[in-house]
DNA sequence: CTCGATTTAGTCGTGCACAACTAATTCGCG
DNA sequence: CGCGAATTAGTTGTGCACGACTAAATCGAG
C-alpha cells in the first residue's frame, strides 16, 4: 500500500498517464519557445532543422536530408522550395544521377549560421535541465524512437 | 581524457546534439506508431487525445479542452467539427453562458472507449521502456514543458 | 541490349498547429 | 443602469506532416 498517488500508467486511458501526451506536449512547447528566436532569423522550426543539417554537411541530396531528419520528400520538397525562395539555398539536379537533387547553401545561407549560434544556448537555458538530465532525456528519447520505429 | 566520443552538447549546432531534435523525432515516431491502430477506430492522433479527455470528463467546454491539451480554439474548432461530423460528439451552446460551447459524447463516442482500451498497452509495449524508464521519461518531459512554458 | 523493377523528387489532398483577427456574449466599474 | 473591457468560439492564412500517387532516370536479369 503506497501512500503516494496511485500510478495506474500501464493500460490507463487517462490523458495524464500517457507518455505519448507528455511527449507531444513537450515537443510543441519547445518549438513554441524557439519561435520568437527563429522569427528573427526568418526561419520556421523545421526549416531551422534543415539548416542545421546543411551547416554540418553542404551539398546533400533530398533523400539524405530525409534520412537525417526522418522526413518524407513530400514534406521536404515544398519546405526546400520556400528556403530557396528566401535565398538561403539552391537546388540542382546532379549530373551523375539526374534523379537526385543536390541542396547547396548560398552565401546568405552559410552566413546565417553565425546569427544562429546563440540559439541552442538560449533554448538549453530555457529548458533548465542539468547536463545529466539533458543527456538522460536524449538517451530515453532515442530509445523510444528506435523501439517504436522498427518492425 | 575520456576515451568515449566527445559530448559538446551545450551550444553545439550539430543536429544530433540537440535535445529538441530528439524530442521532435520521438514525438513523430510515436504518433506514426499510433496511426494504424487509430485508423481502425477512425481517429487521428489529436482526435484520440480529445477523446481521452472526453472519456475522462464528458460535457467539457472548448476552453477547458484547450487547457487540458494545450491547444488553441483555432486548432480545436475544426477538429471538433470533424468529430461531430463522424457522429462521436455534439456541440451545444451553454444556456447559462452563451459564449461557451459544451462538448458531449454521443452514444457512439462513449462506446468507442471500449474498442480503444487496448491501444495504450499496445503502444506501451512498442515503446519498450521499463516502468522506471517510463516514469522517468514522463517526469523529464513534464519538467521541460513546465520550464519552457512559463515567463 | 531490353524491358520491367527500383530509386528519387515532386504533386495533391487531408488534417493538424498557430498567429491574427472577428463576432457574440458577459462582466464589472462608475 | 450603461458601456468599455474581458472572455469565448470561430475564421482565415501559412506552413508543416504524411499517405497515395506520378514521372523521370537508373539498374539489372535474361
Amino acid at each position: 500500500m503506497s501512500p503516494a498517488a496511485a500510478e495506474p500508467s500501464e493500460g490507463s486511458l487517462l490523458l495524464d498517464d500517457q507518455l505519448c501526451f507528455a511527449l507531444y506536449a513537450a515537443s510543441r512547447a519547445v518549438t513554441a519557445r524557439y519561435r520568437p528566436l527563429l522569427d528573427e532569423l526568418g526561419l520556421t522550426y523545421p526549416q531551422y532543422l534543415v539548416m542545421l543539417v546543411l551547416w554540418e554537411q553542404d551539398s546533400i541530396s533530398v533523400r539524405d536530408l530525409g534520412v537525417a531528419l526522418q522526413l518524407e520528400s513530400s514534406t521536404l520538397s515544398p519546405l526546400l522550395k520556400r528556403l530557396e525562395a528566401n535565398g538561403l539555398l539552391r537546388r540542382e539536379r546532379r549530373a551523375e544521377d539526374e534523379r537526385s537533387v543536390a541542396i547547396r547553401l548560398t552565401e546568405a545561407g552559410a552566413e546565417l549560421r553565425d546569427r544562429a549560434g546563440t540559439v541552442p544556448l538560449a533554448i538549453g537555458d530555457a529548458m533548465g535541465l542539468t547536463p545529466e538530465q539533458d543527456a538522460l532525456a536524449k538517451q530515453l528519447l532515442r530509445l523510444i524512437t528506435a523501439n517504436v520505429s522498427d518492425r
